[in-house]
DNA sequence: GACCCCTTCTTTTTT
DNA sequence: AGAAGGGGTC
């Protein structure tokens, strides 16, 4: 395999490291994705390691689908030298299918690439059912993946009904996320509950996941959380299971380390070392492959933890000395970006303390300077990335060039109707998912209801749409019932007879449709999942309802329902396996990032954590103000490190960009509901303004502007002097972002935000190295200082 | 049991 | 601004 040339010195010193422990620090855009496809190709091909002894984890379904499809290309290339001795492209169509079916038969099917949450509900389809759980919670192997709506619901009912806890004080949301945060820290209830402190509050915590983790196991069904850490603790429980996988994956390797939890970590870990201590450990014949970059961690609200890449090489190292530099590889050198945005990046990065010693240098010429543009609103914002992107379009660049970057998913809003007035094509990742639509819910339900019949919320669901006469009257008194019976919901609408007793006038159309799920379960191991789809679709009543329904609203249902059936139909084209299990899985696991089309002419439209890992020659980063970017939660308690981990964002936002970076800010900015005055971000002030080009701020003219929908945008709103200041002889002091202020006690600072009117008017006020304080101006003598 | 209207609440990032 | 939940009516 040519593998060599392709290389620089340091990724060649990755891929071509056989055994032990690596930690690659890789940059942006350093290559670490060709260096991982090349090191599984390199294992197979220069150390005859078997594909199916090889795990690699990557960050999303998309990311494994490509790592697969360039390892292909790899093995075909060197298979045509070896056969045919010609390059593969020079080979008929015939020969090019030929080779490429076995590549794909022999080595790239094996192979087990893919994200944690799938690689591991893989595992536990072969395995949980070994697994005893505390209480004696037991899962089967057709478990369900519960989404985070269903996982709400649970935590609701749990709260609310079964605890009877003021949800007030115990919101069902924050009560999930802290039971999410312990299972991604790897705490049970019991550890969860001494790591908290004994405190009323930790104690109902406790309780709830203790309950909560009961009804995932009567419902047969895991949550993502879950399909991470059971594997973790079944390999505790039975060291049999876990020598198995670990014999069998000599070769593992993590992509985007920094942005694993802690978890994922110990599962990482068991793989690798069998849980033996460290004099046990044998290197011989395997390794561990791990790449990240500190400076990209993004995830630490799920509870990723940089750390623990810091930490990878006296976790795996022996500890030598000179197993510090044997264990560690850093690529620093840059091919993605020019050297003007690389030394943007550069220059905003260095902000931050907590970092691993890196530099990233620039292979490319400098390029275009990096603009800013302060817009008077989001809608001149947008406006503006529109008008500039299509004249950049003009010249010689395609659609699938552009992204737009933004922190959260609701500034899409306005650009989308930029987009959709001037007719520019474009796609945008994230917000509501496909899979979350309501319609699509619905019918999967039914899919989930076969698959899995314990899994009583989608029971619930399947019941009550189309309308049935089954009411929420009706399913309550029979959950109730099965409750007492200590029976699934399930088994109990499976009696005919109690349901007639239960049910009354209602037990015809429950006993009808549970004669529907029965026979469609009897097919359903024989029987694909898009004609099981199908048969759903047209006897559950539900397109017949959509049909009857005739409003443009009901017709968009329908479309989705049908490209369901069609996305069913490519599933089983592309996959190896088109049984309802995998169908289900692969649409659990999907994000919405796996949808996106690298070759449709499209502008891409996507939060910058939807952005990591992905590359465009022209970007477009916008919404750059205070409280938005970094956003406010950030910002509240003065915490550095969520800060920290915002600058990164900012950072990875940046590294985007190939050739083209274009900053952008609103000075009025509406986000949820009201208009609220904003000020330029502080992270566009600790770059250097000579670095930053076109930034004339342009102040709102004083007339209203046209923004009437069919009319052209004003191409370039002709400069217009400031408004006058306005209120000065008011009685009381009128504030505006952007003031600068002296406080009694704080010293000079400059106001953020003006929350509320009079009188109950507050300021958000930065002073330096106090960070932000809300402040009523009535209470405290302030001071404005003239500007 | 189903539907409609009103109120209230909540506003990050996601496998 | 938007969704979701509650309450009232048919």
């Amino acid at each position: 395999m040519a593998v060599t040339p392709l290389l620089n010195p340091d990724q060649r010193k990755a891929v071509e490291s056989f055994c032990g422990p690596l930690l690659v620090v890789a940059g942006a855009g350093s290559g670490k994705t060709r260096v991982l496809t090349y090191r599984i190709a390199h294992l197979i091909e220069t150390h005859g390691v078997e594909p199916d002894q090889i795990l690699a984890v990557t960050f999303t379904n998309k990311a494994a689908g490509e790592m697969k499809e360039r390892i292909g290309q790899l093995f075909s290339e060197g298979q045509a030298q070896a056969k045919f001795g010609k390059a593969f492209t020079a080979l008929s169509s015939g020969e090019q299918h030929q080779i490429q079916a076995k590549v794909r038969q022999d080595l790239i099917q094996p192979l087990w690439v893919g994200t944690f949450h799938a690689l591991c509900a893989r595992i536990l389809r072969f395995d949980i059912e070994k697994f005893d759980g505390p209480n004696g919670r037991k899962w089967q192997r057709n478990f369900n993946i519960f989404d985070e709506s269903d996982v709400q619901e649970l935590f609701k009912t749990i709260v609310i009904k079964e605890f009877n806890l003021d949800d007030k004080k115990y919101a069902p949301r924050s009560v999930r996320f802290m039971v999410s945060s312990a299972k991604n820290r790897g705490l049970d209830p019991q550890e969860y509950l001494q790591a908290e402190g004994n405190t009323p509050r930790s104690r109902v915590v406790t309780q709830v996941y203790e309950r909560y983790q009961d009804h995932l196991a009567r419902n047969n069904a895991l949550d993502f959380d879950d399909l991470i850490w059971l594997p973790v603790q079944l390999f505790r429980q039975q060291p049999q299971v876990l020598n198995y996988w670990h014999q069998r994956f000599q070769h593992i390797l993590v992509d985007e380390y920094q942005d694993t939890n802690r978890s994922q970590y110990e599962l990482i870990r068991l793989l690798a070392t069998n849980d033996k201590p460290r004099s046990q450990w044998d290197w011989s014949n395997r390794s561990i492959f791990v790449v990240g970059d500190a400076d990209q961690a993004i995830y630490s609200f799920r509870q990723a933890d940089f750390r623990i890449l810091m930490d990878f090489q006296s976790d795996f190292g022996d500890g030598e000395k000179d197993q510090q530099t044997k264990t560690l590889v850093k690529l620093e050198e840059n091919y993605r970006s020019s050297a003007t945005i690389l030394e943007l990046a550069n220059e905003l990065i260095a902000n931050n303390v907590e970092r691993i010693d890196k530099v990233l240098r620039a292979t490319r010429p400098a390029g275009t300077p990096v603009q800013l543009y302060e817009a008077d609103d989001e809608v001149a914002e947008a406006e503006f990335i529109v008008s500039h992107l299509r004249q950049l379009e003009k010249q010689n660049r395609s659609w699938k060039d552009f992204a737009i970057l933004y922190r959260v998913n609701a500034q899409s809003q306005p650009i989308e109707q930029a987009l959709s007035r001037w007719g520019v094509p474009y796609t945008i990742v994230g917000g509501l998912r496909f899979y979350d639509r309501k319609e699509i819910k619905d019918v999967l339900c039914y899919l989930k209801v076969i698959h899995n019949p314990l899994d009583s919320i989608s029971l619930k669901r399947a019941l009550s749409v189309p309308k049935r006469g089954i009411g929420k009257t009706t399913i309550d008194k029979l959950e109730a019932a099965a409750a007492t019976l200590e029976s699934s919901l399930w088994e109990l609408l499976s009696e005919e007879e109690s349901i007639k007793n239960l049910a009354g006038r209602t037990s015809a159309p429950i006993i009808q449709f549970v004669r529907f799920i029965e026979r469609l379960r009897e097919q359903s191991s024989q029987t694909l999942a898009s004609e099981i789809l199908e048969t759903v679709i047209k006897e559950s009543g539900y397109v017949a309802m959509l049909q009857e329904e005739g409003t443009e609203e009901s017709e968009d249902r329908l479309t989705n329902v049908l490209e369901l059936r069609s996305v069913a139909q490519r599933f089983e084209e592309e996959s190896e396996d088109g049984s309802l299990e995998a169908f289900l899985a692969n649409v659990s696991l999907a994000s919405d990032l796996d949808n996106l089309d690298d070759a449709a002419e499209r502008v891409s439209l996507m939060t910058l954590h939807a952005a990591k890992g992905l590359e465009f020659p022209v970007v477009f980063l916008c919404g750059l103000e205070d409280g938005l970017f970094p956003h406010f939660r950030a910002l509240q308690d003065g915490d550095s490190s969520a800060i920290e981990e915002e600058r990164r964002l900012c950072y990875v936002g940046i590294t985007r960009a190939k050739e083209y970076l274009q900053l952008s800010y609103a000075r009025n900015r509406r986000l949820y509901g009201d208009r609220q005055p904003a000020i330029m971000s502080q992270f566009l002030k600790e770059l250097s303004p000579e670095k930053l080009a076109g930034a004339t701020p342009r102040r709102r003219p004083a007339a209203t502007q046209t923004r009437t929908p069919s009319l052209p945008p004003a191409k370039r709103p002709a400069p217009v002097r400031p408004a006058p200041a306005q209120g000065r002889r008011q009685p009381s002091q009128s504030w505006a972002v952007g003031d600068r202020v002296t406080h009694d006690q704080f010293g000079t600072g400059q106001v953020t935000h003006v929350l509320g009117a009079e009188p109950k008017l507050f300021l958000a006020i930065s002073f330096p190295g106090l960070g932000k304080k809300v402040i009523d101006p009535r209470l405290v003598t302030l001071r404005k200082l003239s500007n």
